[in-house]
DNA sequence: CTGTTAGCGCCTTCAC
DNA sequence: GTGAAGGCGCTAACAG
């Protein structure tokens, strides 16, 4: 590594003998240039292995090329599979990506660190802004945002959403249409829309079987996967325990795994599990599901942003993906076992 | 989502009626202002919802306290986890994390990319670059960078690398000990140190155990399972395969596992393997596998990265993570199989 | 304690 | 086709 004071754009016009107002028409390829001026810049740039400053450049030109994506962490399954889409369409649209996080969920997840956080890249170096499970709706900005999975206090800025009510619905009625009756559910972070629909799907679901809603029977989650071990505990050491689960997600219903492992209650035998999301890890955990494409969220969250930074003309700023149920072996009918 | 105008410190110093030195002072905490002064400026900030402009703020001081991290993707298991070791530093460390992708290996993948990336950040508005599987070595940067998993081009940099070489020795003896004589390895990218030495490792076991080295049983891979497939396949249909394949990652161990069920070949009846990381997955797979805890590099890196940014002394640039060999149900002795 | 004065590296008029 | 001058939003001396 060889450290050394950082080349300039001056440096460049020094060197190559011109101003340096030439080398930055040649650095954004203008079509003022001689032929044989561009020429020689482009040399001497690469012979110095000059780089323009973002932040300088950034500064005075409204365009960057690169889009910002805030998570609440880096880690956990959802905010990797968003990024996974917004990657794939970052390569296609030839956009350099910018993830800004400060590592935790409790951490970011106060509006004014939200707001900070969009202020500080928005307003520099990035042309547009995705943003992850927020807590807040509002967002002060020179430049596009868009939503990934809003909070319920976002009214109707650009967002991308899947069908959350319609996924609980069908996760719900699976799990009646084997004929469960004390169906739980443990709910997501509340302070997000999708938690809210999928809510309201099972209930919902519930009411139009006419089966009485039990609130024995649902817990507050939070999309964690220790709040889901908490969560089921409380579920399965209830006098009459549920038959099936229905996981707000699936780190939940991993969750829900565990603590069912500890208890010796077998999935699906004892106990009939579905949760939401579809991360690869549900495939391992032969785990019935429903797949809400988040990588898609992600990729539609990119294309809408960069229209949005284009001025384009956009159908909706409010994109739905549709969810689909994918049956695996964790919910089976009821008294189908042998034992117990 | 409201959109307006950014405003800067001008307007914050014009309605407080101060200067904008001023301002700047209360913004970066120096404790020469008066108290009023500062409740007052600060009152302001939070009425106008002020939020300092990182690329110009960044462009004069030369502390941002965020550090990057230059990835060559996003989404596969090795940057995921140092990501998450790094996540875990900065949360300690109180450092705001940005992440800067290309979004594709191939694409960031070239020495000049890498530079301009560096180039990018680290004169601007971060303290400090990490930097993972760099295909360079050698790096213009006026702030620190340290590499985790450096490229074989790298001299003595400041770098955070696993014992490669005694997790690749272990993992082979372990299945010379299960009385394997035939066993293959699938290499990594071999411009990365780590497959130099994984491989080199796999090599001297064999000597030291007195087996030929069979060139047939070496492939070339590059830590990708679409290549551990594709090598996976060339070993398998060998008219003498391996009863053992020593893979360069779970990746690839991965892949193998796919070509093997396809091939019906079980594992480990028929096939042992053993794989390089311990990412989760392993576990469903029940993978024997070398830990390299993964994590710990992000961790390390940002830690010596945060020494290196502060000045501090530091007992050594290159550090080494001790790998463990991770003994689960992948690989079994020879012959122990009751068909075949 | 606070305001004034210079730039940081770059892009963008406006002349030539 | 090219150069000179000005300023983006901010911080760092230097005065007072």
């Amino acid at each position: 590594m060889i450290k050394r004071q950082s080349i300039t754009i001056h440096d460049v016009a020094k060197t190559a003998g011109v101003s340096v107002s030439t080398v930055s028409r040649v650095l954004n390829e203008k079509d003022d240039v001689a032929e044989e001026t561009y020429k020689k810049v482009r040399n001497v740039i690469e012979e110095l292995g000059y780089s323009s400053d973002l932040a300088a450049k950034s500064m005075r030109s409204r365009k960057t090329n690169v889009i910002g994506l805030i998570m609440p962490d880096v880690t956990g399954p959802f905010s990797v599979h968003v990024a996974k889409g917004v990657n794939q369409a970052i390569l296609e649209l030839n956009y350099d990506l910018m993830i800004y996080t400060s590592g935790d969920v409790r951490k970011l997840s106060s509006s004014t660190k939200e707001q900070q956080f969009i202020s500080s890249l928005n307003n520099s170096f990035t042309d547009g802004v995705i943003i992850v499970t927020p807590t807040s709706g509002h967002f002060i900005s020179t430049s596009p945002v868009v939503v990934v999975d809003p909070s319920i206090h976002e009214p109707s800025g650009p967002a991308v959403i899947s069908t959350n009510y319609k996924g609980a619905i069908e996760a719900t009625q699976h799990l009646i249409d084997l004929g469960h009756r004390r169906i739980a559910h443990i709910s997501g972070r509340l302070d997000l829309l999708s938690a809210i629909r999928r809510k309201k799907g099972y209930e919902d679901a519930l009411g139009h079987a006419g089966i009485d809603y039990d609130p024995e029977l649902f817990v507050n989650g939070d999309y964690t996967r220790e709040t889901g071990k908490e969560c089921a505990e409380q579920l399965l050491k209830l006098e009459n325990p549920p038959t099936a689960i229905f996981a707000s997600n699936d780190q939940t219903a991993f969750g829900v795994y565990e603590v069912a492992e500890s208890l010796h209650i077998r999935i699906p035998e004892d106990l009939s599990i579905i949760g939401f999301d579809n991360v690869p890890e549900s495939g391992n955990f032969n785990l019935t599901t429903v797949d809400q494409h988040i990588d898609r969220m992600g990729y539609a969250a990119t294309k809408m942003l960069i229209d949005l930074i284009n001025g384009n003309e956009i159908e909706s700023t409010q994109l739905k993906i549709y969810t689909e149920l994918v049956i695996r072996g964790s919910a089976m009918k009821l008294g189908q076992h042998s034992s117990g």
